[in-house]
Parts: C-alpha cells; structure tokens; sequence
DNA sequence: CTGTTAGCGCGTTCAT
DNA sequence: ATGAACGCGCTAACAG
C-alpha cells in the first residue's frame, strides 16, 4: 500500500489523470457515468489529496503562519481560538511558530534585540512554508516596529503593534472610561487609580480613559489618588495601604489589572476594610482566578476572541490585495461581580 | 521582484541549478570559488527556498499536525509549549488544528460522535498537508479510542489515551500517593479526600493513590472521609461543609482538583475553620489562581510542559521507525505553599 | 461537451 | 559541474 496518487486512480478507472483532476476538483464537466466511476476508485483505494503537489503548480497554500511570542501567556490561547474559528470556516490553515518568549529571555522583552533571532528566523522558516500571510501574536501591548521584515507579505499584528504595519487592539481608553463610568454611575467620586508601569501604553491609555472620565464627570481631582503600580500583586497591595492611610481614602479603585485587585483585595481585608461594602474594586483582564476569589472581581473583559477573528479578517483581505476594513479596535466588555457596591451601603442592614 | 527562484540564482552565477542546490543543502563538494559566487548572488537576490517544492520531491514535510480539543483548556498551551520545545530544537514544524470542542459541543465529550466529524476532517486535512506525524491533545484525559483513524500515520495522544497507540499521560496514582504521603509526614492521620466524578479515569487513579497511602501507613479507613464531587467550586464547597460537620471531622483534606479546593477554602472559611491551622488542604493542578489565594494552595503541579516534549520525541521516533522509549508518565510534582500545617499547630504563639 | 496528451511548478539527484 | 528526469497534480491545447 505505497502511497496512491492521482494516476492510481486514472490506471484503475481507464481513465487519463486530467479526467480525475477534474471529477475531484470539480473544475470542468465530466460524464456522470465516469465521475461515478472515478469517485468509486478513489473510495476503494483510499486515496488521499497531497496539497503539497496542489500547492507546487498553484502556489497557493492556504496557510497562515502564526507567531506567537508566548503561548503560555493568559491573553494568547483565546486570541489562536479566535484565528482558528475564521481559519476553520474559510478553509485555511495555520502553522504555529512559538518563540518561548518568556522561557528564553524572561520578562526583558522590551529590548528586542535579545530575541529578534528567534523572530527571523521564525519568519524565514514560515515563508520556506509558503504561508500567505502572517499574525504575530505580542505578550504585552508595546511597539515592535522594526522586528519583522516579512518581505512583502501581508502581516497583522495583535497584542502589539507597529508605526508601519496593521494591528489589532482593543480599545484601552475606552474601557478604562467605561470603567470609571460605572463606578460614578454606582455614586463613587473619590475614586482612585492603581495603574500598571507607566512605560506601558496599554497604562497611558487607560490613564487618559480615567482622566477623561474624572474631567467630564466634574470629579474632585485628588493626585493623591494616583498611584503607579509595576502590574505585581505586591504592588497592589502595598499601594492599596497607601490609599488607605490617606485622611480622606478613596471610595473605589480601579486597578489595571486582576493581579494587582488581588493584592488590594488583601490590603483591605488586612486592614479591616469591607469589600465592596467599604472599598469597590474594579479590576482589568478577567483573569480566570478572579471568579473563584472571595468576592469575585468585577473586571473588565478583553475581547481576545475577537481580537484573533479580526486579525484572520484583515489579513485575509490584505492577501486577497482588498484594503482591509472593519472594526479594528474592539470593546471590552464589563464583567459584573461582587467587588463593587454603592459608597456607604452595607449588605448586611445593621 | 517576482519570486527568484533556484534558476534565478543559477543564471546569475553562470552555474546550473544542481550546482546551486549542491551548495544549498552542502549535499555534495563544490569548488569554493563557484560557492562563494553562488551565496553571493543568493544574498543580492534575496532569494527564499521553496519548501514546497522541496517536500514535493523528498516527500519530507518536517511538519507535524497538532489537534488540540481545546486550546482554551488550562493544560493545553503548556503542552503546546513542550512541543514546540521540541520541535525548534529539531527543525519541525507544526500545523495547529482546534477542534475546539467546548464551544461547539460544551463539556458533552463524552458523547465522540458529537465530534468525531470534527476530528475527521482535521485529520483529513492534515494528512493532505503530508504531515509526517500527529499529536492529539484532550481536554481531559479519557478513553477516545475509534474517534481517529490516522490511516497508518504515526499519532500519539496525550491528556487522552487509546487502546491502540501510544499515549502520554502524567502519572496520576503516584501524585495522589505522594500528596497524601506529604500530608501523612505532616503528622496527619484523619486525611477526607474530595474527588472527582467517579467516570473519570484520573478520579479513579488518583483514589487508587489514596487508598494505597492509607493502607500502607495504615490510617483508619472511615468511609466518612471519602466525597465524591463533580470538578465543580461548588460541590468541593458543600462537601467541605459535610466532612466539617462530622462529628470527627478530618485534620486535612486531598481535594483532586484546585477548583474544589477554593470550595473548599470557602467552606472552611464561613465555618470559622481556619486554614491550615485547623485544616489543612492539598489541591490538584497547580493552576495559576491557586498562587494568589489566601491562603495560596499547596498543590499537585501537573508536567504539562514535558507530556508534549514527551509527545514530540515519541512521535519522531515512531517517523524514523523505531521503537518510541522513554518516560511516557511523567511525575507530578508538589508545589509546597501554605495550605499545609501539623495538625493541631499553631502558627502564632498563643 | 467529454476525454486525452503533455508541459509545467521548483528543487533534487543520478548518470554523464 | 551539468543536463535532464523526476515527484504529483493542474490545466492549456487538442481530438473525437
């Protein structure tokens, strides 16, 4: 049972090869009586396609490739799940690089000279493959231009971006607006913000989100109630003493990550402070952890589905030479949980 | 720039395309002279090999299919990790395929023929692609025996297994036997377990763990002690609540997953039992949320990252022919935190 | 309209 | 170091 290809079949039906390229790719007319017996041959010898011959003549592949910086990271698994539902409807494929980000230089991805190797290379071996395109999945949002020259090919980047090339990524302001908005709508207005390193632009963003929202909402402007965290749980929980321990503390906090509510969380509840009865608390990312916390954090969602969807939209278009179009700055969504309450009420009537 | 190909280069550098292939793949001498002119000119041309055409002639792809139940699943992109470990250290590429089972069938995997069309077509196409192997990875580790025909190919399964092929899969009695060892060298003797549903295969192993570790340092056996949950917060929560109202309740309870842990913690925590002082508690899974409780759960780390090592070294020795040896149930390891005390301890002075 | 013949895509490799 | 056949399926050109 050696391999049996296309003339297997044309030999056993007493037909020519061309005649069985048409019956399986339907692309001209063929006597049903032939076709039924071609098909039948086929059935019987179990003949398998080989794209990779299809691909010579077509140079056509069907393929993207995907390079993730680091599959282990929480955002990166849901937004392959968005590529792989678009790839699956339309009939495309995906080839996986993973450049192991963080198991080879740790969390020093800001100097992109340490791994640009790893990420040429990974290019080089996925236009060997002839892949129609590229996604380049980041691990933090920040700007890669200059790390990737993909010769030409189209390519769309998620969870980064670059001043040259098309990207994907949700709409940071915004949700750090909607955000505030619900708390002010809850009838918090000493509200106070935990933001991540302030190197980041994802911090920036959702800093200028808080800011619009205290401006437009005429809040009382506290600097006291800014605080700079490096997105760890200690970070949370120390600033979270710091707010605290102010004469007037703040009556909510919007944290720039789950990670970081945790530690408020702890800070709070070290210091003998309610939530949400005492301290609401509105987190960032929707950790899976932040359900199975007591209380659960309310948080806001990051559309990494869509994120991935979108980015097999786009590149699909620019591999079809269309100008992309479409809504290439999702919205996150507000999860409402337990860490959030009007300022002065109590669950529990006294 | 249209693609310059083999015979560009050769034109270019006065030589024939064998030559060029010659110093491509250093498959024969080639005068230095000729080769330094060839690289050259392969250099100014920006000239990209044609894996394609390659393969098509060597009927070697050096790629692997990879379908994953789940990419979302908490074990998978671990596991995926492993693989592509693997597969950059040895040149191998990998096409992703995603069934992704819980948005199109929920958590009914039991039922195979909900998806069996799914996983068919996935192999289907990746044996048109000529993978050269495939590793399939569960979402939880069950029997799917039947659900693949890998026509010959070589598979492996892993977080799954079959009656026929081969399959990495941690060792899950051993696991609960060392937790309960652990527990045991703490001084523990009155030690409840909370499982698993009972129609699952790990649930089962890891009883059998218990039941050996009780037998072999002969605790009393009280059927009391033994819960049968469902994976769920929930169920660990109530049946926390049950052992906590024994008349003897237990000093310390293996829980087999860390979902029910948390239950758990809750439980004990409304009940004004305090943890690990009055009670302590083993989880399972090490998942990422079990490090930012509070008390952070001590618990079984899963060896994700070498079942898809694993998984790729057994697949290429099942592509070269030989005979796949090695560690195919790979230990668990315990990951000490502070869920764990002496019974009857205190961890202040009184 | 149906079926066949033969050349092609791109790189590899054997015989010269 | 080279020419040419080859791998496998597609498709233009041609024949009946």
């Amino acid at each position: 049972m050696g391999k049996v290809g296309i003339k297997d079949i044309a030999e056993r039906a007493n037909v020519s090869t061309a005649t069985v390229s048409y019956v399986l790719n339907g692309t001209r007319n063929v006597k049903p009586r032939t076709r039924e017996r071609v098909l039948k041959v086929i059935e019987e010898l179990n003949y398998t396609p080989n794209d990779i011959a299809k691909s010579l003549k077509s140079s056509r592949t069907n393929t993207i490739g995907v390079i993730a910086e680091d599959v282990t990271v929480f955002n990166v698994p849901e937004i392959i799940d968005g590529i792989n539902h678009y790839a699956d409807r339309n009939d495309m494929h995906i080839l996986l690089t993973n450049l192991r980000l963080h198991k080879r230089v740790g969390h020093q991805y800001a100097d992109v000279d340490q791994y640009r190797k790893y990420a040429e290379n990974a290019v080089a071996d996925l236009l060997s493959k002839q892949v129609e395109g590229i996604i380049y999945i980041g691990v933090h949002p920040r700007d890669v231009t200059g790390l990737i020259n993909s010769r030409g090919k189209p390519i769309v980047y998620t969870y980064c971006y670059t001043q040259n090339d098309l990207s994907i990524q949700y709409n940071d302001e915004q949700a750090s607006f909607d955000a505030m908005n619900y708390l002010i709508g809850k009838g918090h207005r000493r509200i106070a913000i935990i933001s991540g390193r302030m190197d980041s632009l994802p911090s920036r963003l959702r800093f200028n989100g808080f800011y619009k929202a205290v401006t437009e909402s005429e809040l009382p402007f506290d600097p006291q109630l800014i605080k700079v965290g490096d997105w760890g749980l200690q970070s949370g929980y120390e600033l979270t003493q710091q707010l605290l321990a102010l004469n007037e503390p703040p009556t909510a906090i919007l944290v720039m990550n789950d990670i970081m509510a945790v530690g408020a969380m702890r800070a709070a509840t070290e210091a003998g402070v309610r939530i949400p009865e005492e301290l609401s608390l509105v987190g960032f990312d929707n950790r899976e952890f932040s359900d199975y916390l007591n209380p659960r954090i309310t948080t806001m969602d990051l559309p990494l589905q869509q994120m991935g969807y979108s980015s097999m939209e786009a590149l699909s278009s620019l591999i079809k030479g269309e100008q992309p179009e479409g809504n290439y700055s999702p919205l996150c969504t507000l999860i409402e949980r337990d860490s959030v309450a009007s300022p002065g009420s109590r669950q529990t009537p006294s």
